[in-house]
DNA sequence: GTTCCGCATGAATCGATAG
DNA sequence: ACTATCGATTCATGCGGAA
């Protein structure tokens, strides 16, 4: 049986991370302090200044990732002086100059969003998840989080309609048998580039919101089993602490005391002791 | 009794535009023809070169919107050599450096995406609606879009499939979806900035890149009665067609002569039944 | 008059092939 | 090398006709 580790370290990932060799890690999933949120916790990185500050980080991370790798980024810009920062799309394009490239932009529909009411504008109900790569080929593992599938299958399964018989004669080849028999034994559909969390709906039993859906949505579909996963930011340990129950390696870090000794309070025991194994 | 007048034109909106006064409208809202997109009919403007395309015009609806008036840009970018284009991040800074204030973002999230598998992505489920202001001080209406309850949402529910029931699990949020479940105990909520609006794909006259619902919202939220409504790509009409049944006066603009044709159709057909049923 | 079901069709994207 | 065209893939929706 292989051992599933977890590392939390205490420290800012830009100088923890240059002690890891290149292309370590096959994900990199974080969601970050945001531009003067947290700033209590973290001192606070003002919106203007924050792009320059994550760009050193991002260039680290970039060094880590594996070639086929993914960097999957949590983030949402703030309102500020009634106009929303622009430091997240600006963050796009430098970290396209540093080398990422800018393959996706998923959308996490948040099921419950902070309740208030504005003059001027709605509560914010969505947040950013930016997919960067470092080539243009990288592991995805689609099936891993397919869907239920609508109702269409089951009447349009029952006979061929003229479009799909045209469309499937227009083929090469063994005609449509092919891609139907596909379809035939199939009750699930690909997922979108919108996350409504709909996997977990499945289970109506559970209605509560697990914020663990999120870093677990991302893992299952660019990692395998004993793949490396990186957080940065990682905060309370979530990210790793969901790895490790999907049986994926990871690593966390963080500049926060009061974090790393939650973090290592929600890792289990059996990996803080392999983690002293491996620190030897 | 007040005159609702619905005008098309003819032409290219830098120029239609440039013959009307400053501060004229209340609200811009279109969806201009995508980079590439459409290229059959509109001709495409090449991704590289769409910023600088759109500036021009977007410099005359600066000119023309009224200081407390807003402007709803729906827009996506397309996916190039395996990345999401960077042009519509890149007019989000110009534009700001036109002039244009960047107040919020809403998220179009559409039910029904076109199909498809990609080894590298999956399917597109959502566009911008981006929000500009002149002023940080505009027109709001927020009561206007809150969700009703009533006999409305009772038949609605009624009409529920199971399935529905079980898979469609959106919020309150959006105002819109079939999640009226939710509405049972309330008698009225304010939505997110994400709507959750499916397309309307099977409209064999006209197909129009936006469904009724979403001209129609943002209608509600940023003019009252008789305010003056401008989309400068109007396309088949949908935006002068629903502006015109909530009594907003409208402009509509368009380069091509079928649409052109088709919009006037459309519109002046509406205006005379809504002038007959008033007129009771 | 409901309800059900067949049906066409989308702001899509990628990879291969052709010019 | 670089662009243009084409085939393959895939799923939710509402209309219209049927039950």
């Amino acid at each position: 049986m292989k051992e599933i580790r977890s590392d939390i370290y205490l420290g800012d990932c830009l100088e923890i991370l240059s002690d890891f060799p290149e292309n370590t890690f096959d994900l990199i999933i974080t969601s970050p302090p945001y531009a003067d949120s947290r700033s209590s916790t973290y001192g606070g990185i003002k919106p203007d200044k924050y792009v320059e500050w994550f760009l050193l980080r991002s260039q680290q991370m970039l060094r880590v990732l594996k070639p086929d790798g993914t960097f999957v980024l949590n983030i949402k810009e703030k309102a500020v002086n009634g106009e929303r920062h622009t430091y997240v799309i600006e963050l796009i394009l430098e970290m396209r100059k540093q080398g990422w490239l800018w393959t996706e932009e998923f959308i996490w529909h948040k099921k419950n969003c902070f309740p208030g009411k504005w003059p001027n504008r709605f509560r914010d109900a969505w947040e950013r998840c930016l997919q960067f790569n470092k080539e243009k080929k990288f592991n995805m593992y689609q099936e891993a989080v397919m869907v239920p599938m609508g109702d269409w299958a089951k009447t349009r399964l029952k006979r061929l309609s003229v479009t799909d018989k045209i469309r499937d004669n227009s083929k090469v080849g063994s005609g449509f048998g092919k891609n139907v028999s596909n379809w035939l034994n199939r009750d699930k559909a690909y997922p979108t580039n919108v996350l409504r969390l709909a996997t977990e709906c499945n289970n109506r039993k559970h209605s509560a919101v697990f914020p663990e859906a999120l870093p677990e949505w991302f893992i299952k579909l660019f990692t395998k089993e004993y793949d490396l996963v990186l957080d940065p930011f990682v905060g309370s340990g979530t990210t790793c602490h969901v790895a490790q129950q999907m049986r994926r390696n990871s690593v966390g870090i963080d500049t926060l005391r009061e974090f790393y000794d939650l973090a290592k309070q929600n890792v289990t025991q059996v990996q803080f002791e392999i983690f002293e194994e491996w620190a030897k």
